[in-house]
DNA sequence: CAATGATACTTGACATCTCAAGTATCTCGA
DNA sequence: TCGAGATACTTGAGATGTCAAGTATCATTG
């Protein structure tokens, strides 16, 4: 299809309408890149903090920080879905704390197949202490930050995970 | 320091000024669950689809995408660096590509404990398809969200990523 | 040139993680 | 009641990930 080569004619637009596709593009590989990397330095630091200070790792302090909110305890599917990962990797680790004596796996009276996890009394004592701590570091790391910044973020992260949470029904 | 019970005294005063930063604790911690949530949601996503589209994995997804922008090749420190992840790690990633023929080691003429690591042939065909799609899926991820809210995240990520590299200096 | 320390990478021990397959138990219908 | 299918959890293989220790090489100093 020729086109003429009038002043203001179709090839600016065009070029425009492919430049903001393309630059679309980019912002959202940019962005997703972004939102990684500062996921990982917080992790990071946050799981060395850990280490350092509880000899202990992310995934069991938070296992035992949903144990924390639950007295009557959870089901390993229940801590599956609010840890987001899967069955089996629940198994090793509320292995590894109850090795330890932090955590109990008490039968379900009504459904033997169902593990009800507690933490114990000394999982309890343990978690105040650690979770003390990781506060005090996270409000450390998002310090520097306002707080109308930190409301922002708040707000269209939510919307991201409405979205994202959006795109399984559709 | 005793306090008068005059109205309006400094007590209402300190129950704010505890209230505000029992608030930013709160808010500190809500953003970086929501953030670390929103991460693992497409992080997942992009695993998913690069094992059951390409039978790969993330992170030798990144690792090729390291070395598609330096022709010359990487060292093994350089990955590591660009990774975010240990030295280590960086070996075992590569010793499965090279093995598959994506990736080779080249000894550095001038120092002889180093590997410059490059795509060969097959390695670039192969990531620039699976890296058209990459893009897909991320742009679908990020459709819903209107490029202005992009923007902004994009701000607020990067002032975050800039308070947290300054953390160390500090 | 030889000893010393720094660098670059690999290795091995562990802890996560996913996935698929296996076991035990429950549920529901014929 | 009995059996098929669903559910809850565990297990085992494979890929990451960290850390610390080990090996090879460089670089510097005497």
């Amino acid at each position: 299809m020729p086109r003429e080569k009038t002043a203001l004619s179709a090839v600016p637009a065009t070029i425009d309408a492919e430049t903001r596709v393309h630059d679309d593009h980019h912002v959202s590989l940019r962005l997703w890149l972004r939102l990684l990397s500062c996921t990982n330095q917080i992790e990071s630091r946050v799981r060395q903090n850990l280490q350092s200070s509880f000899d202990t790792t992310l995934p069991r302090f938070d296992l035992m920080a949903q144990l924390e909110r639950a007295p009557q305890g959870l089901k390993m599917s229940e801590l599956s879905q609010r840890m987001m990962v899967t069955g089996g990797n629940v198994t090793g680790i509320t292995d590894g704390l109850e090795k330890e004596g932090l955590v109990v796996r008490e039968v379900d009276s009504t459904d033997r197949r169902v593990y009800r996890v507690k933490l114990t009394a000394e999982g309890e004592r343990q978690f105040r202490r650690m979770a003390a701590e990781h506060e005090r570091w996270v409000v450390d790391l998002f310090g520097a930050v306002p707080t109308k910044h930190k409301k922002q973020l708040m707000d269209r992260l939510g919307e991201l995970k409405e979205h994202l949470a959006g795109l399984d029904g559709a």
